[in-house]
DNA sequence: TTTATAGTACACCATATGGTAAACAATGAA
DNA sequence: TTCATTGTTTACCATATGGTGTACTATAAA
């Protein structure tokens, strides 16, 4: 189904398929940063990294405190629950049916719908 | 740090970035299907099958047997593993600091290493 | 007020991505 | 052997992505 759920999921797999933006997701999950601190590891523009918390920001990932003309960075964690419900779902599920309980398909309800 | 690791989340990332790729795997997850039992849902043409099963392939996330004419395809969850392990990390880390128990840093190994 | 700093916007570029259409290879069936 | 079927390859297209550089805005500091 193409839902808003799937476009979510969309939006957060594609956020963490880059190295640079989960590099910058492992900092921000030590500290809230400003713009230019997070930025200091990359070797790229400053537009790139406008560019990189932008998508960060649009998959919820990310949210954004603007304090004088600092920009500070922080973890929004909920969405990453929705990408691990989905992985783990797919990942478990199989497991299940290696370990012969197929049952398990008609025992538990189907949660993703996609 | 860009290793293999890396490269493999870089993949495995992309690769459910996708709505069909994740509803292929959904069908994946229930059954090993053929090729044009595989594509049957989807209103796109064999090359763009292809290609989507390029990427999931590619990911390790699936899996080929060809026997004649007929391609056989099953989910290979592994992958999926490492993508579980990834998220639930940080969306774990994040929660520990949020229940305020920062001391959750030094206790547990840094096991993510980028 | 002038100057420095933090970050954005815009135009641009090369490459990747997701799709098509048409031709092809390989296998199976008549 | 001829024909149908399964899937790949290739060329092509439009748009997205990840980067650059330059100009800009907004705030802070001299």
């Amino acid at each position: 189904m193409v839902n808003n759920e799937s476009q979510q999921l969309t939006l957060i797999f594609s956020a963490l398929s880059d190295p640079t933006r989960r590099a910058m997701l492992k900092r921000l999950s030590e500290k809230e940063v400003s713009f230019a601190e997070l930025s200091e590891p990359f070797a790229m523009t400053k537009s790139a990294i406008t560019k990189h918390l932008k998508v960060l920001e649009n998959s919820g990932l990310m949210r954004r405190t603007i304090d004088g003309r600092t920009h500070y960075c922080r973890l929004n964690p909920a969405p990453l629950e929705k990408a691990a419900e989905w992985v783990t779902f797919y990942q478990k599920f199989w497991q299940k049916k290696l370990d012969g309980l197929d049952a398990f398909l008609n025992e538990s309800t189907h949660k993703s719908s996609e």
